[in-house]
DNA sequence: TCACCCAGAATATGATCAAATTTTTCAGTG
DNA sequence: CACTGAAAAATTTGATCATATTCTGGGTGA
């Protein structure tokens, strides 16, 4: 008999499976980027080796990945949770957001193909469903892959990492704006992004782009001085 | 009476010993950032239990958080190395360090105290006793401390944050060149920006500080061209 | 209110399994 | 008989887990 068969059938482990811990990262960093966790939700090894099912050692090191993210936040005693956003945090990333993303706005309208185009014409037409439908998530998920199709083809990896991560820091709390203020008041400057990419036009594009983050961060500072003032 | 007292000696155990991930991150951090790693050196978990005498989970959490860092990368087969930068990365870092620091240097330059200049002045003259004697080990720790003890003056986390993970990914490099042209030959704009400083004029506090990356950085590529060229 | 105790959660270790690299072996060929 | 090259064994290294230990926070009783 086969006392060596240790492992069962193994649930067809394809020759490139990524390992746990990546896939734990993935999963907390779409849950956060999405908006799946609330601002000041506490985060615990235990909570999330039962939900995800996975040991306590990949769980561990996801968690440290989205701490040096920032994404988490680590609370001196031992606790981990989701970060909540200062006035002062959020005037930080509208410099760092439009000083960088508008370069890399500027960098991709210089290699513009017109299957970039297509693809974020696709991608923005889905947005605006989203938009109309009230469908949060999908908003979140289709802006979310607008710019990183865009910044894809900025060839700036350096700085497009700067910009996840600052992106993860905002995640959970423009869930909670669009659930104040509706995606219908949300804007996006992608229409005049998309014109200026079409004209192969930099400045314009860097200018758009400036646009749509500076829009997109005072609504966030919009909700956190009216949450201050109802506190 | 202490019956409680389990363990014996226990060195010295403070009540507040940050925990062993925490002190392995800290070690390699600074080796990295002050160039004790060189550029291409694979980095092994058991080869850092053994020279640390840390268990692995300590040590993998560390890596996993230089990587998330961009201290280290991830070799797509499991191995980790120190990067190697490329053209298009220091062209990259120079942008966002010139836009982040520069403008970290003018938000400071309007909250200046008098114990921030005299903590800078003292720190800029070790600098310059490293420099005159070729300790290059010196000149990247107070050139660091320099910038460090600035940025803070800043108030602003979130920018420094940034800034602290770009100076992890050219630390094995500058250590390079300083070796490679000596530290005679480096630039530091330091003086000026003492004197901005003190005038409380952000405008050239921040003028004189892209004017320091700049030149630091264009070092860093005369290396990377030199390099290719001999290969 | 304060000291103490306890449940629960985090930290850390070592063992075990899996994957990748390196070394060794062994034909086959010129 | 030396040499090339592929296949296979062996070693090294990474990934995961189960378990033991330590610490934090809250509740309890004085």
């Amino acid at each position: 008999m086969d006392l060596i068969k240790k492992k069962a059938p193994k649930a067809a482990k394809s020759p490139a499976d990524p390992p746990v811990h990546e896939q734990v990262y993935q999963t907390l960093r779409a849950q956060i980027l999405f908006g799946e966790m609330a601002p000041g939700q506490p985060v615990t090894i235990q909570g999330l080796t039962d939900s995800l099912g996975a040991g306590m050692t990949p769980v561990r090191e996801a968690i440290r990945r989205l701490i040096s993210d920032g994404a988490l936040v680590f609370q001196g005693n031992r606790r981990v949770s989701v970060p909540v956003l200062s006035a002062a945090d959020v005037e930080q990333l509208i410099f760092a957001r439009k000083t960088i993303e508008s370069e890399l706005a500027r960098r991709a309208a210089k290699h513009v193909r017109p299957s970039l185009i297509e693809e974020l014409e696709a991608i923005d037409a889905a947005l605006d469903s989203a938009i109309a439908a009230g469908d949060v998530t999908g908003y979140l998920r289709y802006n979310y892959r607008f710019h990183a199709v865009l910044y894809d083809h900025a060839n700036a990896p350096v700085m497009t990492d700067l910009v996840e991560r600052l992106w993860l820091r905002f995640g959970p709390s423009l869930r909670v704006v669009c659930g104040r203020f509706g995606t219908q008041n949300l804007p996006d400057r992608h229409k005049e992004l998309l014109q200026a990419l079409r004209a192969n036009d930099a400045g314009a594009a860097g200018e758009a782009m400036a646009q749509d983050v500076v829009q997109g961060m005072e609504m966030v500072e919009a909700m956190l001085s009216e949450q201050a003032a109802n506190a």
